[in-house]
DNA sequence: ACCTGAACACCGTTCAAGT
DNA sequence: ACCTGAACACCGTTCAAGT
């Protein structure tokens, strides 16, 4: 029955069904995938080009699921919008995270949002030498925070005793109430060290020393 | 030859070869961690309990080996030095980064650190409830800006036109220099704002709305 | 154009067999 | 105790063959 009259694959299809196997918890994987959707492995290969591009294909999805682009009144707002549907997106699929982070970002609508991040942030008064810097930050803080719910249980394991962490681990909520509170908390400091820094209030919090190699911090 | 008079494996030959091999740029597995010892994939577990076992050693080898335990004279001094080897740990082993993200932390050195990191901001006067959550924070931040290392050259790669975003990638410095200079940053703007926190200055910052499932923010 | 089935070069892990 | 070699159930990808 070598080709079917209508088509059994699409990278739509392609891309529901890769979704869905890693939402299962099942590890991800093009012979997994195949099997999910009744077909051989090598049928994929005329629809896509392989295991990395259906991941790209699932990283599209869900950035045109949960990241309709709007115009923001202010650059602050779009600064805690554009952060929490990101976060809302990676809490949607939480063992996608670990597949998608590294690989290089070609999806238009997911760059469009870096862009639009980038423009707030000169619109806001930043020097075109931070902006970069800047998105570059909040991108590693969503991506940490994206991959903290993939484990959000048990990130530390302390066999031995600790003086404060196992104390304090004991007595948390744990799971992704623990996870969301760690990201909002995160996202309020960052955000009002964006606004003391336009206001030049930065010069007291000078505390950071510049980096020198062989310093002994005894 | 079965059995060799002098053993030619032990966990820390294994985890030196290892740890070549993943700086060496490629691809981490058993087999072809064997082939750089000279050895029979099954040889390796009489040592080691599989593929995560030997992940694991290598984590414990890089904390030993790029952070030491201080007694730091304040709490931001120890919140800046331990975020500061950590980095150091990270950008002398980039492609190991990936491989240990997600997975629990059992190492007793590294939960050591992140319990020093807790003890120093209960310290500063921070509470219970905050101490965790602002770990979380930290280590989102150094995991994050460890990915950043993994592809310091090409994280977006805009195939269409972008506002700003394009043109802020190509007059920038790429590389390490650019991941540095936006790890430094993000750690100043941190702990001013957790020096800012402490002061009571919070309520000045309060620019974050609570989390509203249908806000629409156009 | 789109599917199957065989084939290839890999994986990680187990286990009997050797010394 | 510690290594080899065969074996197992997988991978991701290619390609000739079918309609």
């Amino acid at each position: 029955m070598s080709r079917p009259k209508v088509a059994l694959l699409s990278t739509d299809r392609i891309a529901d069904a890769a979704l869905a196997l890693v939402d299962s918890g099942a590890p991800f994987g093009v012979n997994a995938l195949a099997r999910k959707l009744g077909v051989t492995p090598s049928s994929l290969y005329n629809h896509v080009d392989g295991k990395d591009a259906i991941i790209e294909l699932m990283r599209a999805r869900v950035v045109a699921d949960h990241m309709p682009t709007h115009v923001y009144k202010s650059w602050d707002h779009a600064v805690v919008e554009i952060m929490r549907q990101q976060r809302a997106m990676y809490a949607a699929h939480p063992a996608l995270v670990p597949l998608i982070v590294g690989k290089t970002i070609t999806d238009a609508h997911a760059i469009e949002h870096y862009d639009q991040l980038a423009t707030a942030l000169v619109e806001a008064g930043f020097s075109n030498d931070e902006v970069l810097s800047l998105v570059a930050v909040l991108d590693a803080f969503a991506i940490g925070f994206g991959l903290d719910l993939t484990s959000p249980e048990a990130i530390w394991q302390p066999s031995g005793s600790t003086h404060t962490l196992g104390k304090l681990i004991e007595n948390s909520a744990g799971g992704a109430a623990r996870s969301d509170a760690a990201f909002e908390l995160g996202l309020e400091l960052l955000l009002g060290a964006l606004h003391a820094r336009l206001n030049g209030a930065a010069s007291r919090t000078a505390q950071v020393t510049p980096a020198a190699g062989a310093d002994s911090p005894d």
